[in-house]
DNA sequence: ACTTGCCCTAGAGTATTGTCGAGGGTTTAT
DNA sequence: ATAAACCCTCGACAATACTCTAGGGCAAGT
C-alpha cells in the first residue's frame, strides 16, 4: 500500500503544504519519489510520520526533529544518540508542564478572586491602592477612560 | 518605590527590549511616563506585569493578553469578561496538557525500546521492514549512507 | 564641561513555522 | 485529445515574538 502526498494530508489533518515544508526542511528523507518525481509514502512512512508529529505536538523544534530523523536514517548504531535526544526531550517536556501547572494556579487565584460575591468591591479597592501609588510617585493617572 | 525599566528587567528576567516591545503592543498601558518620558513602574504595576507573565507562560498569544489588560484598565464592570477569557485560557492549557501527555506517552515508548537489551536487533528489524516495504513497490531506497 | 550610563522612538532585522501563487508537468476519465 | 484533478519546485508572503541599530535626549559623577 501506498500515498500519495494528499492521502497522507487527509489521514494526518497536515496540510500538503506542511507536509512538502516538512520534507523542505529534512523531516522526510525516507519518502522515495516515482518516476514523475512525485512523493510516494509507505505504511512505514506514515508510522514515522507519526513519531514526527509526536515530537512536533510536545514542543521539539524542527531542527531538532531532524537530527532525530537523521539518526534513524543512519540506521542501529545511533540508538544512543537518540535514547538520549528523546530523554532530554522528555524532561524540558515535563520540566514545562511543572513550570505551566505553576503559573495556572495563579491563573486559578484570579479567577477565583473574580468568582467571590463581593470580587467588584475587591477590584474597586485593588484599582483604588493602583491609583493612590500613581499619585504619591507624582505620575500621571493612567487609568482613564 | 519605583523602578526603572531597568529594574523591572533584572527583577523579572525579561529583557529590556522585550518590556518595550510588550508596551509597543499595548501590554503596558499602565505603566505612567516621568517629565522625560522615562517610563516609570510602581508595585502594583510589576504585579500586573507579573500577571501577564503568567498569561504568556500558560501559551497565551500577546493579543488575547492584550484583551486582558485592556479589560482590568476598563475597571470593574468587565469582570464577568475577564472571568470568560481566563476561563477559557485555563481549558486551552489543560487540554494541551492532555494532549502533550498523550503524546509523550508515545515518546516513552519509543524510548522504552531503545532501552532494551535487543534495541539494535528490534531497530535493525524495522529498518528491514522499511527497505523491503520499499523495494516491494518498486521505489528506490531512501536508507542509504 | 565631559564622560558614562541610563532613557527614548522608529524602524529594520531575525527566527520559526507555515501558507500560498505562479508556472509547469502527469494521470485519469470521458 | 482534452478537461479535471493531481503532482512538482521555487520563491514570495505572513504571523508571532522578539532583538537590535541609529539617532538623539537626560542625569550623575569628576
Amino acid at each position: 500500500m501506498t500515498y500519495s502526498i494528499k492521502a497522507v494530508a487527509d489521514k494526518t489533518g497536515l496540510s500538503i503544504y506542511t507536509l512538502r515544508f516538512y520534507d523542505k526542511q529534512g523531516l522526510l528523507p525516507f519518502v522515495s519519489r516515482n518516476a514523475a518525481g512525485y512523493r510516494v509514502f509507505t505504511d512505514g512512512d506514515l508510522h514515522l510520520l507519526h513519531t514526527i508529529c509526536c515530537l512536533k505536538d510536545t514542543g521539539m523544534k524542527i531542527a531538532d526533529i531532524r537530527q532525530y530523523i537523521a539518526y534513524v536514517m543512519q540506521g542501529p548504531t545511533t540508538i544512543p544518540q537518540r535514547q538520549h535526544l528523546l530523554s532530554t526531550h522528555r524532561q524540558a517536556i515535563l520540566d514545562q508542564q511543572a513550570k505551566i501547572m505553576q503559573n495556572l494556579q495563579e491563573v486559578d487565584f484570579k479567577l477565583n478572586l473574580y468568582r467571590q460575591p463581593n470580587a467588584q468591591a475587591l477590584v474597586t479597592a485593588e484599582l483604588a491602592v493602583a491609583q493612590a501609588e500613581k499619585r504619591a510617585n507624582g505620575l500621571p493617572n493612567p487609568f482613564e477612560k
